[in-house]
Parts: structure tokens; C-alpha cells; sequence
DNA sequence: TATTTGTTGTGAAAATTGTCATAATAAATA
DNA sequence: TATTTATTATGACAATTTTCACAACAAATA
């Protein structure tokens, strides 16, 4: 089976466009639908379910009910979906905060930091010394976790981590992460995403002052 | 020229990857060593730079300062990028804080919001009323924004960011933003990233269970 | 019931992306 | 200077991903 990231990103999109659409009182969709919610070709989304033995009704198109409960399924959203986070600087206290998550069936358990000022066990998700960090991981059997640390401290943090069990980081430090295999890395570099807009959009104000000169000589 | 987002992606890890290598004393770096600490293979490294008639010297590698000139230039480092933030809340508020951008050449020269509570114009950063966006984006020439606004809000704003000259957006908003041709949108959604990490997770413990049953059957 | 219509499901084709193999060649060495 | 060595640069090849095309078929209609 084909399953790559792409795929399983989509299929992410899908569960929220569907969402949005069900809330639009949609009841069956066809795959032209969720195709223009989610900003892929129809057949994309057709592959992507065959992929994943979705099937609907030729000419019915989806349920909507059923199709939520199937790729709620494949994304493991049946159980809660427990993630720590390291790191309480900025966006590790924008993520803790973050309010998107709970109903989509992820709970951030706990934050950790290195820094005492920061420690909280009072705040509904307890920020705990690093040392903990271990202990906690074990006890609540956390396999996701999210490294909102420094650069400098990314590296010995991830090392942590892992070393602690966890499985999949989702890293904000601009590095790449050594891991073993079975340590999932994703990264989120936002400085690396803004150079990639700021290089697209440079290069399409080029083209057309390009075209302009074309038409203009 | 081949030149997808991956590829601008790689190039602006190469250049971080540089700047470290750089700090550790490298004056030059061979394909291989770019593509170890990027994370690629070095023939990948390699191909890149040709795409961009980026050459080094056949045995001798790359000279670590001219690639990091030349790098610079692709990615529009050059010039100080001007970029605002639309949406105060958890996000946006992080990324207002976040000192990251600054030595990548890259300027938040404002934020704005809808909640005159957050109103500022003595930050360092303004953040201002929404209605004022058009105007400063018209007079501060800026093309690139960020949009940090609840998922409700995010469609409408995104309207208001385009018809003021946006050309290129970095969306947290979980949805997909419908946007003309010459309006690039890149999307960073957590959550979708969590399951994605989930997903594997699961996938690969399933797998090492299945590893498990075959050896002790 | 027979026919038409519109959508799915999927193998095949096309396009894209990444890897490999090796000629070219610059530096090091004899 | 000639030979060896290590690395780049790139065309060819391989793999992956997406799109296309259309048979299959369920629903609607006559």
C-alpha cells in the first residue's frame, strides 16, 4: 500500500473539510466536493480512498457520517491522542494554549522547561522540570511529543525524548534532528516557510515585470 | 528550471546548515557534508545547486562564503523582507515575540487585530486596528502577511489581506484558502501535522507488534 | 422494465522527483 | 611532469506521485 506522507496529510484535510461540510448540511458528498474543500483534483481524492479501501456508491457519491468515521479511524482519532510539549517559550505557550486541539481528539498531557520560574503543577496542563520529563513520559506511556526548545538546546533535548520512549517529534527548532528509524521527526520551520513564500512571490513579481517589458518594449 | 517548493525548501537548509558549519569553523564543505547536516543525499545537494548554476570546484568542494552570498541572493536575503501578522491571539502573539527572524533578514513590522483591547502603537511592533491594514500594507509596500485568525474569521481576512496587495500568505488557519493565481498560500496546521505524526506512529508500533508475533509466534 | 445519466474505482499513462553512474577535472603526490 | 585520488556536474535511469480515461454500476427517468 501506498501510504506516504502526502497521502496521509490529505486524508487530514479531507477529515476537516468533511467536518465543514457536515456543518453545511451536507449528508452525501462526491468526490468533487471534498476535492474543492480541500484544494486537491477529485481523482486524487478517489486514489486516495482506494488506497485505503474507502469505497462509496457509484453515482451516490459518500456518506458523510460514514467517511468521517472511517478516516477518524485511520487517523487513530477513536482514542485520545496524548502529546507533551518541551520547551514553554513562545510558541510552546502559544501550543499549550491552543484551543484547536481538544476537540479534534489531542491533549496536550504536559509542558516541560528547564527554567523554575515556568514550573506550574496548578495550571490545568502542569508545566514540569525537564528532569521529570522521563518519569512522566513512562507513567502516562506518551509517545508523541512536541520540541519547542532553542536551537542551541534542540539537539540534547530531542536526545531526551527519545531516549524516554518517545516515538514522534514534532520539531519547531530549526535543525535537522538525528534520529533512529523508528523515531518519527516532522518539522515546522518558520523561517524556513517564509523564505519559501518570500522566493515564490519574488520570483512571480519578476515574471511579470517580465511580461510587462513584453508588452511594453 | 526545475524549482518546486521542495527544492527552495532544501536550498534554505542548506543555508542554515551552512551558517552552522560556518560557526564550527568549515571554510569549505564538500556535497556531502552539506548533505548530512541537511538531511539529503549529496548527488540531491548537488543537482540543487545545478538547478541554480551554483558550481564549486571539482575536488576542492564549495567555498563556505560564496555559497552562503549565493544562497542569500536566491532566497531574497539581500533585501530586509517586510512581513505582517494578522491575528493576536495564541500564534500570532508567539510569533510576534519570536527572535528568530531577525538575523534571517526577515522583519515583522506590525500586527493586527480586531479586539481594540490589543491595540499598541508604543511596541516595538505596532499592533493596529484591522481596518488599518490596507493602508499601512499600500505604504510600507509589504507583499507577505501572516495569518494568525480564528478558523471562523480566516477566509474573510484572507480576502481583505489579497484586495490590499498580499502576494504571498502564511496561513495557520486550518482551513484552505481559496486565493487567485498570483497569491501564493503556504499552510502550517497543527493539528493536521500531530495526526500526521500519529498516524505514523501507530502504523510502525502496529508493524514492530506484527515483527514481535512473527518471531514468537 | 429499458434507457439514460452521473459518479465511482482503478489500471495505464504522464509528469514529477530523486538516485545513480560516470566523465570531467582540480588537487595532491610521486 | 605524470599519475593517482577525490570530488563535482550532469545525463540517464528509477521510483514515486498524479492525472487521465473509461468500464462498472447505481440511481433516476421514461
Amino acid at each position: 500500500m501506498t501510504l506516504n506522507r502526502k497521502c496521509i496529510i490529505r486524508i487530514s484535510r479531507y477529515k476537516n473539510a468533511l467536518k465543514r461540510l457536515k456543518g453545511l448540511g451536507f449528508v452525501k458528498v462526491f468526490s468533487g466536493n471534498l476535492a474543492d474543500a480541500a484544494g486537491v483534483t477529485s481523482s486524487q481524492v478517489r486514489k486516495d480512498f482506494s488506497l485505503f479501501g474507502i469505497t462509496g456508491n457509484r453515482r451516490g457519491g459518500y456518506n458523510v457520517d460514514e467517511l468521517i468515521v472511517k478516516i477518524r479511524a485511520i487517523l487513530g482519532k477513536n482514542e485520545l491522542q496524548k502529546v507533551v510539549i518541551v520547551g514553554v517559550g513562545n510558541i510552546g505557550k502559544a501550543l499549550l494554549r491552543y484551543k484547536g486541539f481538544e476537540s479534534g481528539g489531542i491533549k496536550v498531557v504536559a509542558a516541560f522547561d528547564i527554567d523554575p520560574d515556568k514550573y506550574s503543577r496548578s495550571f490545568e496542563v502542569p508545566i514540569l522540570p525537564l528532569e521529570d520529563f522521563r518519569e512522566f513520559v513512562l507513567e502516562h506511556d506518551i509517545k508523541i511529543g512536541i520540541l519547542a526548545v532553542p536551537e542551541i538546546a534542540a539537539h540534547h533535548v530531542s536526545e531526551i525524548m527519545i531516549s524516554a520512549g518517545i516515538k514522534g517529534i514534532l520539531n519547531f527548532a530549526p535543525i535537522q534532528l538525528r534520529a533512529a528509524d523508528d523515531v518519527i521527526v516532522n518539522n515546522i520551520n518558520l523561517e524556513v516557510e517564509l523564505e519559501n513564500l518570500i522566493y515564490f512571490v519574488n520570483v512571480q513579481d519578476k515574471a511579470e515585470a517580465q511580461d510587462t517589458d513584453n508588452v511594453e518594449p
